[in-house]
DNA sequence: GCAAGGTC
């Protein structure tokens, strides 16, 4: 331990939040003299983040150390899962991984607390320097409360909202007092969502373990956050059982103009009578039209805005269908390799001192090879060279930012490094549409044209067709590959007012009026942000949780309609937690208590309320919940059961779907004798001689959830491996689908 | 094998 090489003088302990913000801090505060220090010399371990000394412009001696992001979280202080109520609760190191057979091993979070209490003892200042929000300064009040042993109060609190030199140096030239409002709001805040969540967790567990006997066993939750996405979902699934078709009427036809056919449409969208469309066409009939008007528009679309993390969630799921949860395991990845910045960003947008011009330099020195199917690379220039080159040469590059912020973070950005290893593809897919997106925000806003012309026909019956034509591409020839609007341009012939049009034909379609569609992940999370639940780095995270838990899943292939892929509807199970959690504990589902709850933590942090009084009242509450859920432990568990154990069988039934080969058979999952490995065959091998066959991994569980593949109707199942849930798998059995060969 | 929130 080489404390001494770091303790010659006095020095200032300044603790971050996570260790990139530690090195940020030192290197703006420091000088000349920049020394990291390897954990290895203060705890003798490698891994954990390093620590830095530095001395600032006034001669000061500052070191700056790192926690990673929480490193004490609630425990249940008597330890037992299968009792409730529990109000005993206390704030301890967090301890992740415990050997299976021996005592509990010390963690990285052990490890990084001794490393802070050793720097702690011979610091003779203290200062705060975590993310300024909430979080944040729960993070860092039990670091200097624990792991320097009572200190919070007697620190100093950094505040800055972006790590630039300027404004890191400027919190440090002006410290405030530590905000002990905001610290006992947020640990106010883990302190009710750990009583509401762990004690209904668990009253839903037991109820369906005393119901069944002891015989199953089902992992059951529902939280703050959880309650109200899953009572999403359920509401909306009655909205769509609930609905009642209407019938109404859309009337379209064409015109002709020197050979020129002109598609039209009656100027009102839906007539709810049979009758009052069929005199419409019947009217207008072989009736042909004169052109009263023209209107011609010029639509100017802005550059994009760059991404925060959600947005980008939505684009991946938008252009590669990837789940927003995945995406972020893919940014994170991305973000480890320094390709981009810090992902879980709420901000829209880039700071004023990015030095643009270098980012786009580094970008245009990229080249993925067959990567991206979509680059306009030239021989062997980089991907972007082509686009870098046009932005490089402007005198001035601005982004279009957008409006939303963050106190800690910029947007999303590539920093311009190239790839050191070869990335996985779809690695190159999200940083494709990272860059894609960066070089896009500098784009000038893109103009299209659109025509309105207005029919007449028999002077009474108003028809419309439309044109579109692209006039400047703007931004949209830097994201080419992933611009949503289509490209496709409806031409008109030239005409004029006054003009007679040839009536071709007239028709009427009757369709129906539709439900609302099924929420996706992505609708799903929007709504989530809509009605402020969750945060953006753990939005996905919860509807993971959700599928995990068998409240939710993915609609079957023949239901996909309306949004497409991917629809969500909710199971027997998810059905049965949501009508018990409305009869003994309505809040939890609604988003209430999240409203009243953020209302009481204001009122914490202003000074206005004690926590431990709020703390008090929603311990109140669950209590009383809590006795009434128990007297119908039993009642509620029934309800629950049932879907369960039906939702259970579902799942581990051996048949995996008809058999696309023979029509006769079904497809089981089979033990080869000889090899012992499974596989999926035909049930009709013996007597029918079908060869239907195709492998399946041989760890994990596999799954049945009633899907056909959409391309060659072999059936698509799940693979969870065990302990990892949340990476859950889902693909087509058949190794010939042509799905596979697209892949490549 | 319980929440939600940080971060790797």
């Amino acid at each position: 331990m080489s404390l001494t090489r770091i303790a010659h003088s006095p020095y200032t302990l300044v603790v971050c939040e996570k260790p990139n913000a530690a090195r940020r801090i030192a290197q703006a505060l420091g000088t000349s003299s920049f020394k990291e220090i390897s954990a290895l010399e203060i705890v003798g371990r490698r891994g954990l983040p390093p620590v830095f000394s530095v001395v600032d412009r006034n001669n000061q001696h500052f070191v700056v150390c790192s926690a990673l992001g929480h490193l004490y979280g609630l425990v249940d202080v008597n330890g037992n899962r299968s009792t409730y109520p529990v109000f005993d609760v206390k704030w301890m190191p967090i301890l992740k991984k415990r050997n299976r057979k021996g005592p509990k091993t010390a963690t990285r979070s052990v490890q990084i607390i001794k490393s802070i209490f050793l720097l702690s003892q011979k610091a003779t200042r203290f200062v705060h320097a975590c993310d300024y929000d909430q979080e944040g300064e729960v993070i860092g009040y039990n670091v200097l409360e624990y792991a320097c042993k009572n200190k919070y109060e007697s620190s100093l609190r950094a505040k800055f909202s972006t790590l630039t030199d300027e404004e890191i140096r400027n919190s440090f030239d002006n410290l405030l007092k530590p905000s002990k409002g905001l610290a006992g709001a947020g640990r106010s805040r883990h302190m009710i969502d750990f009583i509401y969540g762990v004690n209904l967790s668990r009253a839903l567990t037991q109820s369906f373990k005393v119901s069944n006997d002891r015989k199953r066993y089902c992992n059951l939750s529902i939280g703050r956050v959880q309650g109200p996405t899953l009572a999403f979902v359920v509401d909306r699934e009655m909205e769509i059982r609930q609905h009642v078709q209407e019938p109404y009427w859309n009337i379209s036809g064409e015109f002709e103009k020197k050979g020129h056919i002109i598609k039209v449409h009656y100027y009102q969208q839906k007539i709810s009578t049979l009758s009052e469309a069929t005199s419409i066409v019947n009217a207008c009939t072989n009736e042909d039209g004169k052109i009263t008007g023209i209107e011609n528009q010029k639509v100017t679309f802005k550059a994009p805005t760059p991404f925060n993390l959600g947005d980008l969630q939505k684009e991946a799921y938008r252009v590669f269908k990837f789940s927003p949860s995945y995406t972020l395991t893919i940014a994170e990845k991305l973000y480890i390799g320094a390709l981009i910045s810090y992902p879980r960003t709420s901000s829209q947008k880039l700071p004023a001192s990015t030095n643009y011009k270098k980012i786009i330099s580094g970008l245009s020195k990229i080249l993925f090879l067959g990567g991206t199917s979509n680059n306009e690379s030239t021989g062997s220039r980089g991907t972007y060279t082509n686009l870098a080159k046009s932005l490089l040469a402007r005198d001035n590059l601005s982004p279009n930012d957008g409006s939303k912020t963050d106190p800690a973070h910029p947007a999303i950005y590539p920093t311009g490094e190239k790839p050191k290893g070869k990335l996985k593809a779809v690695e190159v897919k999200l940083f494709d549409l990272i860059i894609r997106r960066f070089l896009a925000t500098f784009g000038d806003p893109a103009i299209s044209g659109h025509t309105t012309v207005t029919i007449l026909v028999k002077d009474n019956y108003v028809f419309r067709a439309d044109g579109k034509k692209k006039i400047y591409e703007g931004w949209m020839y830097f994201y080419k590959p992933y611009n949503n609007r289509s490209d496709v341009e409806t031409d008109l012939p030239e005409l004029h007012e006054g003009d007679i049009l040839r009536n071709v034909v007239i028709r009427m379609d009757k369709r129906f009026t539709q439900p609302p569609p099924r929420f996706n992940q992505v609708s799903l999370l929007e709504e989530m942000e809509r009605e402020k639940i969750g945060t953006k780095a753990t939005r996905s995270e919860v509807i993971e949780t959700l599928f995990k838990r068998n409240y939710i899943s993915s609609t079957s292939t023949h239901q996909r309609k309306n949004n497409g892929i991917g629809g969500i509807e909710t199971t027997g199970v998810g059905f049965a937690i949501i009508q018990s959690m409305r009869k003994y504990m309505p809040s939890i589902v609604s988003t209430d208590l999240t409203r009243s709850m953020e209302k009481q933590l204001e009122h914490i942090e202003s000074g206005k309320a004690k926590s431990s009084l709020v703390i008090g009242y929603a311990i109140n509450k669950i209590k009383k919940a809590v006795v009434s859920f128990k007297e119908k432990e039993t009642e509620i568990g029934r309800q629950i059961t049932d879907a369960v154990i039906s939702t259970q069988n579902k799942h581990q039934q051996r048949v995996l779907g008809n058999c696309p080969r023979c029509s006769k058979g079904v497809l089981k999952i089979i033990r080869s004798s000889i090899t012992k490995k499974r596989f999926a065959g035909c049930s009709n091998y013996s007597s029918g001689g079908c060869k239907a066959i195709a492998p399946l991994p041989q760890k994990g569980s596999i799954e049945t959830i009633d899907k056909t593949c959409a391309l060659c109707r072999w059936p698509v199942v799940k693979t969870v491996f065990a302990g990892q849930a949340k990476h859950h798998w889902e693909f087509c059995i058949n190794m010939q689908c042509p799905s596979k060969k697209q892949q490549q």
